[in-house]
DNA sequence: AAGTGGTCTAGACCACGGG
DNA sequence: CCGTGGTCTAGACCACTTC
């Protein structure tokens, strides 16, 4: 048997994206004009359009219409320095992403307490139920909901300090860390890909069908885990770097330039 | 309006999953006895099976049935030394994932030459359409599909040398570019996760919901990029780590002390 | 032969968004 | 108000698997 029809639909509306036919933004004809136009059902429609839903290529808004995604990459460059202090005066997110040539700005920060859960604790080197602080925010690149990350500290590191402060720290919490005796000498990244949960794909405002990037950063001072942090990153705009030992060979930046045309 | 009925079923039937009332490897109700059960129409059934499906929960067999997913993680630690020499006398995919108590496999070696696209030029610092050399296989972990690799390779650097045979170079290929006077200095790792092409979801066997990892490497000698390796994975079993600096506050190793029973 | 999921139709009603 | 996508029904035929 042939192909289905509804991924012969899916097939030519991707070409026509492709093709630019459809650019990013643009909307594309309505349900029932497809249907007209190919001769199939709406429900066979929608399977095709569900499908490139599902690959983050298009967005559907109810009562408005299907349209073309406009997505830009954001490269995040992890530095290798196992202090993790920023060069300048600023914290790592705004140094990272401002010498990618984008606008990172954070809200709705939040401090709470909760009970560890296994995956916390494990990390952490505590036991599951223990009270930790949790430092949560959201950051946005250009305007535009990008990451939301979670710090987990052990109570006994964070209690008493700046960090229990619901507020932005501009110099970076690493910095504080450090002013409080516990310098951090080293961390391990652990990096995976799901699908977003229901809250995730409506804050990061993405399609269900785009996965995320899910970075969980274990910091250790000489003694102990000092710090847990778990940021979900939209799938489809993030890209995760690490650059090890002499890439002077590289050249020039060469991720930059991408399709940067403004002056 | 509540919930939709069908993020309802599947609400129910995640509760089923996370309870253990259903085990990973079972069958599900077929769609017929779901749509009995809950007293709505089969495509009601299918719309939440779908979702369930999509986030890599269960996968549906055609002809047989629905079962619940049986998922295990694989944590890949890249090691940061910028050579890229592995330790011992076997290569880096086998001596990372023997490390984690799983048995490593390689197949389908191919090697042929392509033009390079534009992705794969601005890495190497080559032009768009110059001729590169591609090393291919397919890489399983305890004899399931996890990952395939593509390396590109300028054709001066790759041509003449063992690089061209199709078949598994056991000492590791970073080793014979050392020996061809290509020494490795520094790598970049870049990793993305999207949605796989129907292709890579076949292999991998994953269903089509479940996202893939993709990392882009590029290995540098103290002259020029020599080689860059894609490697796309099952994104729902696994994982990538980093270690930075000193983490020997990280006690056990931790991560292998997942759910292993036997003696 | 019987049961499964895969595909497809032709309807229906709804909430939402914009003129 | 009307067009949009979101949800839902009640059928149908098919290919494939298992017995």
């Amino acid at each position: 048997m042939p192909e289905p029809l509804y991924r012969q639909l899916a097939e030519r509306l991707r070409a026509r994206i492709d093709a630019g036919d459809l650019r990013p933004g643009d909307q594309i004809p309505s349900e029932a004009e497809l249907g007209e136009e190919f001769g199939v059902s709406r429900n066979t429609v929608r399977l095709a359009v569900t499908a490139l839903a599902n690959e983050g290529l298009i967005e559907s808004r109810a009562g408005r219409g299907t349209f073309v995604r406009q997505r830009r990459t954001v490269t995040v460059l992890h530095p290798l320095d196992p202090s993790g202090v920023p060069p300048g005066p600023k914290d790592a997110f705004k140094s990272t992403l401002e010498r990618e040539g984008v606008k990172p700005t954070q809200e709705n920060f939040r401090v709470e307490f909760r009970r560890a859960t296994a995956e916390v604790a494990a990390r952490l080197g505590i036991e599951e139920g223990d009270r930790v602080v949790v430092r949560r925010m959201d950051r946005l690149v250009d305007g535009e909901p990008w990451s939301r990350q979670e710090s987990f500290y052990p109570v006994e590191i964070a209690e008493g300090t700046e960090l229990m402060s619901p507020d932005d720290i501009p110099r970076g919490t690493i910095r504080v860390l450090k002013e409080n005796g516990h310098a951090q000498v080293g961390f391990r990244d652990e990096i995976n890909c799901r699908m977003p949960t229901r809250d995730e794909s409506g804050f990061l405002g993405s399609p269900p069908g785009v996965p995320v990037l899910e970075l969980f950063r274990v910091a250790y001072s000489e003694e102990r885990p000092i710090r847990l942090t778990i940021t979900v990153y939209a799938g489809d705009s993030t890209q995760f770097a690490y650059e090890v030992g002499d890439v002077s060979a590289r050249g020039e930046t060469g991720r930059g330039s991408r399709d940067r045309e403004d002056g």
